[in-house]
RNA sequence: GUGAUCGUAGCUCAGAUGGUCAGAGCGCCGGGUUGUGGCCCCGGAGGUCAGGGGUUCGAAUCCCCUCGGUCACCCCA
């Protein structure tokens, strides 16, 4: 270790060749998303800590306990995000963005914060690429925020996924079956585990979260949401069930997909991935039609996913999917021994104008050295720029993967590199 | 916040019961005669053995603490 310092703890810095891989994920989910008719919005990366604590929810564990939040030298309290849907939110009532026409269909990509212990899929920084409609109650667009990852997922050539989708009502179904279940909860409260019975009183609906066998074993008569949907509530869900499987989207319901907050409503889905380890949801949303309100603006419905994208990449990893193959430098400028330093930039200039990669030694390398360097760095060619050859307004061009070399004028190297760059890859489209 | 586990060169790791135990491979840098790569050969740089304290004549090797990594719980992307 060269360095005292260490990025903090649950970060890490994105290094090639990694960061051409992520690089390749958003330029696929950006496509995807336009093709859908989103748009991006950048949000800032903090806000004023209320717009979470609203937005997210008081007794949360993000709020209560993950967040970073500082008070900045104007005394005003600011929190780096945790999540991406409160602030899409907030610009969207702050920018009467719904005078530019309803639903908004927006995405976003960024890093989010969130203070835990860091373990497989779980970071302090974390990056999400997610997308928000808002203003509208269509089941048509719960369908559709649930196909887009699904299409996303199959354009990277991912398999070994389950999309599970639940309905969890609204206020009005929701509130009788919390008291029927709370109910059941009791009559097998001495069955459950610590955890379960503090869930039973502040948050039932999270029991059924629990992986511990007894629980599992206690619940598996409880109420389940899905019997207790009022007609609205049961019929949207109906309607993103069969509009799902017309578009192909495989999906299977999973009554024990629960959200904890009042103002998620309807629709709840995660799409989980195989082997990733204990944080196996790689994209998860639903449905927030209380939400808007409780940010201050008006009545106003919306859905939305958000992807995880470190735990997309681990999953691209572990299917065996490898993203990008890696692009090649095209050209090294080699400078023999008392070569002037302008003829090389020059040279190298020129090849870059050219649409070229090119590079050249800058720490004063033998001829040989540089060679070696040249290889290493994986180029394609080298072009030796000194001597005789420089006299007469000649390079050597020599083809590092053929390792044939030639002669020629300085104003045949463009077109040289490209007919063979071209022969290549004309060979390879056949 | 809780628990388990790990921490020797950039990377992967050797270093039995404490006494040439500070090493190997890979990588990196350089050289192998006159201006040229990949293989091979030679050489070099690089480590407070995570940090601190303790036991001992003596510790990378034993004990304690701290920090960090990893995995899991909580919760979530």
């Amino acid at each position: 270790m060269l360095s005292k310092f260490k990025a903090p703890k649950g970060t890490f810095d994105i290094i090639y060749p990694d960061s051409e891989n992520l690089e390749m994920i958003l330029r696929i989910g950006y496509e995807t998303l336009i093709l859908h008719g989103y748009r991006r919005i950048s949000t800032p990366i903090f806000e004023n800590t209320q717009v979470f604590v609203r937005g997210i929810g008081e007794d949360t564990d993000i709020v209560t306990k993950q967040m970073y939040t500082f008070e900045d030298r104007g005394g005003e309290s600011l929190t780096l995000r945790p999540e991406g849907t409160a602030p899409v939110i907030r610009a969207y009532l702050e920018r009467s963005l719904h005078s530019s026409g309803v639903p908004q269909k927006l995405f976003y990509f960024g890093p989010m914060f969130r203070r835990e212990r860091p373990q497989a899929g779980r970071y302090r920084q974390f990056h999400q690429l997610g997308a928000e409609a808002i203003g509208s109650d269509d089941p048509a667009i719960d369908s559709e925020i649930i196909s887009i990852p699904d299409a996303y997922f199959r354009k990277l050539g991912l398999k070994k996924y389950r999309v599970i989708v639940n309905s969890i009502g609204c206020v009005n179904c929701r509130k009788p079956y919390v008291t029927f279940l709370r109910e059941f909860l009791e009559k097998v409260d001495a069955e459950l585990c610590d955890d379960c019975r503090k869930r039973s009183q502040k948050n039932p609906l999270r029991v059924f979260d629990c992986k511990e066998e007894t629980c599992a074993r206690a619940i598996s008569e409880a109420p389940v949401i899905s019997d207790y949907l009022c007609d609205g509530c049961r019929t949207h869900f109906h309607s993103v069930l069969g509009m799902l499987d017309a578009l192909g989207v495989g999906h299977e319901i999973e009554p024990r997909l629960v959200r904890g907050l009042d103002y998620y409503t309807r629709t709840a889905f995660e799409f989980i991935f195989e082997g990733l380890g204990a944080q196996n949801a790689v994209c998860g949303g639903g449905r927030y039609d209380y939400l808007v309100e409780a940010l201050g603006g008006p009545p106003t419905s919306g859905v939305g996913f958000s992807i995880g994208i470190e735990r997309l990449l681990r999953a691209i990893d572990l299917e065996g999917i490898k993203p990008v193959k890696l692009p090649r430098l095209d050209v090294f400028v080699a400078a023999v021994e008392g070569t002037p330093r302008e003829a090389v930039l020059r040279t190298l200039s020129i090849l870059r104008s050219a649409s070229l990669s090119a590079d050249t030694d800058f720490m004063g390398r033998s001829l040989k050295a540089q060679m070696r360097h040249a290889n290493r760095l994986g180029a394609r060619f080298v072009v030796i720029v000194g001597g005789e050859e420089f006299e007469r307004g000649e390079v050597v061009l020599r083809d590092l993967d053929s390792s044939k070399q030639c002669t020629l004028k300085n104003n045949e190297l463009i077109h040289r590199i490209r007919l063979v760059i071209e022969a290549k890859s004309g060979a390879n489209n056949e």
